[in-house]
RNA sequence: GCCCCGUUAGCUCAGUCGGAUAGAGCGCUGGAUUCCUAAUCCAGAGGCCAUAGGUUCAAAUCCUGUACGGGGCACCA
């Protein structure tokens, strides 16, 4: 066996910074706090070095003070270098530049990572500190079909971040929102019962706002598996009227009123059934891309069960109410959101007497908020950004914190083969899947390249990089770098009986100073992307770690006579090996062993 | 018309709290394998960070305007 570092000290590179922090504003208390008293709020920034003549850490602190203290900043760096008392770990000071201050660890505080590494193995990364509460909800995706590769994204970005926001030490609930309420139900039960009948007669057409699909199907004849021809009570006049032009939105709901008169409460059995289907459909999609909601909340349940009036949107109307947020115009119910921020005033309840799907929301949002969140997130879609104000302003009303609402905007997904777009138009049925999709490429593959791109920005999938096998392939060339490290690892172990002991001090190369670097740096970026809801962050990480362990790899041997030498490479190898293990569970995907 | 997002190398994109000489991959040119996985690596060329101002010791990064691209502006969901 590789042998184990005892001792550990654990020094990690937050305390580093936070020392010399602590250092410095002693510093400036004793040389400068009777010139400038308010240098006591200033705040002290250290950064991490690019370029290593810069050494490895830098603040900018000379230069910041140079306005207030009126005095030249590579003066004030001078004054605060003399005062600066060195130690074991950080070894030199140097003034540079327009001021900078520059501090060069000792080449063994590097390597000391991996002994943190090496004690907290899988946990690395992962926050200690316990942090607060989190709904997540997302994909949330109308239950009236299967998804599409645009929800994939949303999907796997949602699934992606909540692991991101445990290991940054939140506790996180994921949800699904399904708007099984309303109008769409509806359609979506006479679309089902349409294509039911159509396994009877071959005469009879579907409307042409329901859900075209095929996906239907299959729906429809588990129906007529269960039902027989019970339902099948399809009268000649409605034929006709199927087969009718130009059917608007009148038509569709005289339509769906005509079939609840004819099937009676076997309308609202074919609701149910559909929509049960339907969520099938669905969980079996995110099942197949490794998304796993802790929660499905639905709409309906916010109307209540019995009919009755005593229900959380009514609820949710009555708190506008009583703050003075509510008028009736038009025999509509209105919430008066323009004095909040958004463009216009919101319809609650229709003069039809129907609610919003507006109204649904600020029932939600409010029960979020109620269940004791401290921060409640949002995936939805860009297209929806112009919904955002509405909903903050219906919790401002309410006299919720908005500050804990947080949307992140998805934008929307190209498919991309042989270097063309993929035509991905949504009407008619005639969209690509996201189980097409999930076909094509494997589920770490979508995870992947989903995450590769920042929310915010457009996103092309690449179907033939994905399926590559090469360095082209960021996701395979990571799982590479693993697999590499574990041949290596499985070799030594096979090869040799002694090892040396592990010294710290023999890994000063260039290369592995700037592993080292890397290794340490993981900790904050996953608690930098978890905080910003940044995950693409990690991809691109994963991918740096990895190119430059590809580089050490060719310009090194590592099982070599010098057994100190082979085992203090080995130790940092089994680090890299952690990271990326670490890393790539976070992403949801496999660290293969062999490739 | 109003609002949101974007614009960085030929292409696809990163760029942390504003920080020192702007970063990858692809593509292009030229190299590396009797050796632990060449499924890899090394070197080179390639930039007015869309544009005009402003703030700052310091701007790709913050603010304002303009251009271009995408999206959104229902008593729909």
């Amino acid at each position: 066996m590789i042998p184990e570092v005892e001792n550990i000290k654990g020094v990690n590179d937050l305390l580093m910074k936070d020392n010399i922090k602590k250092t410095l504003s002693e510093i400036l208390e004793d040389l400068y706090s009777q010139v400038e008293p308010e240098i006591k709020n200033l705040k002290i920034s250290i950064q991490d070095n690019k370029e290593k003549e810069h050494g490895d850490l830098a603040t900018n602190i000379a230069m910041v003070l140079a306005k207030p203290l009126k005095k030249n900043p590579k003066e004030i760096a001078e004054e605060i270098k003399q005062n600066f008392v060195l130690d074991e770990k950080i070894i030199k000071i140097e003034v540079a530049g327009p001021g900078f201050l520059n501090f060069f660890l000792s080449k063994d505080s590097h390597g000391e990572i991996l002994e943190q590494i090496q004690k907290e193995n899988k946990d690395f990364g992962k926050s200690s500190s316990k942090q607060s509460k989190v709904l997540i909800e997302y994909v949330s995706s109308n239950p009236t079909g299967p998804l599409h590769v645009g929800h994939g994204r949303g999907a796997v970005f949602g699934s992606v971040l909540s692991s991101l926001l445990e290991e940054a030490g939140f506790e996180v609930d994921q949800e699904y929102y399904v708007n099984d309420f309303g109008r769409q139900m509806n359609i979506l039960a006479t679309s089902v019962w349409i294509r039911y009948c159509q396994l009877f007669s071959n005469e009879i057409k579907m409307m042409q706002q329901g859900y075209q699909g095929d996906y239907l199907l299959p729906v429809a004849k588990k129906l007529k598996d269960e039902k027989s021809d019970s339902l099948f009570k399809i009268e000649e006049s409605l034929i006709q009227k199927l087969n009718s032009e130009d059917q608007d939105d009148e038509f569709t709901d005289q339509l769906v009123e005509n079939l609840r008169v004819i099937l009676k409460e076997e309308f609202q059995y074919i609701r149910e059934f559909a929509l049960s289907e339907i969520l099938h459909l669905i969980k079996a999609d995110l099942e197949q891309c490794g998304v796993h909601h802790n929660a499905w909340f639905s709409e309906s349940s916010l109307y209540g069960n019995d009919g009755s009036t005593d229900n959380k949107v009514n609820g949710s109307i009555e708190e506008l109410k009583s703050r003075g947020f509510i008028y009736e115009e038009g025999g509509a119910i209105w919430f008066k959101s323009s004095s909040l921020g958004d463009d216009k005033d919101r319809v609650l309840k229709r003069g039809n007497g129907e609610y919003t799907y507006f109204a649904s929301d600020v029932a939600y949002h409010l029960d979020k908020y109620d269940r004791g969140y401290d921060r409640v997130i949002n995936v939805w879609g860009s297209d929806h950004h112009g919904y955002l104000p509405r909903v903050r302003a219906a919790m401002d009303a309410c006299d919720r914190d908005i500050n804990k609402l947080e949307v992140i905007f998805i934008q929307f997904a190209n498919l991309v083969k042989a270097g063309k777009k993929v035509s991905m138009s949504t009407r008619s049925g005639d969209f690509i899947t996201l189980n097409e999709l999930m076909n094509e490429v494997t589920t770490e593959a979508a995870r992947f390249f989903y995450i590769n791109r920042k929310a915010d920005q457009h996103l092309e999938f690449d179907l033939d990089l994905a399926k590559e096998q090469s360095k082209d392939n960021p996701l395979y060339y990571i799982q590479y770098a693993h697999a590499r490290i574990c041949s290596v690892l499985r070799k030594a172990e096979n090869e040799f009986e002694d090892f040396g002991s592990v010294e710290l001090a023999l890994l000063g190369s260039e290369k592995e100073i700037e592993i080292l670097k890397l290794l340490r740096h993981y900790p904050q970026l996953i608690e930098r992307s978890a905080k910003a809801g940044e995950p693409h962050l990690l991809c691109y990480f994963l991918r740096d770690l990895s190119g430059v362990f590809h580089s050490y790899y060719n310009s090194e041997k590592f099982l070599i006579e010098d057994k100190e030498l082979m085992t203090s490479r080995l130790f940092l190898l089994k680090g890299v090996k952690q990271v990326i293990a670490n890393g790539l569970r976070v992403l949801g995907i496999k660290a293969p062993e062999k490739m």
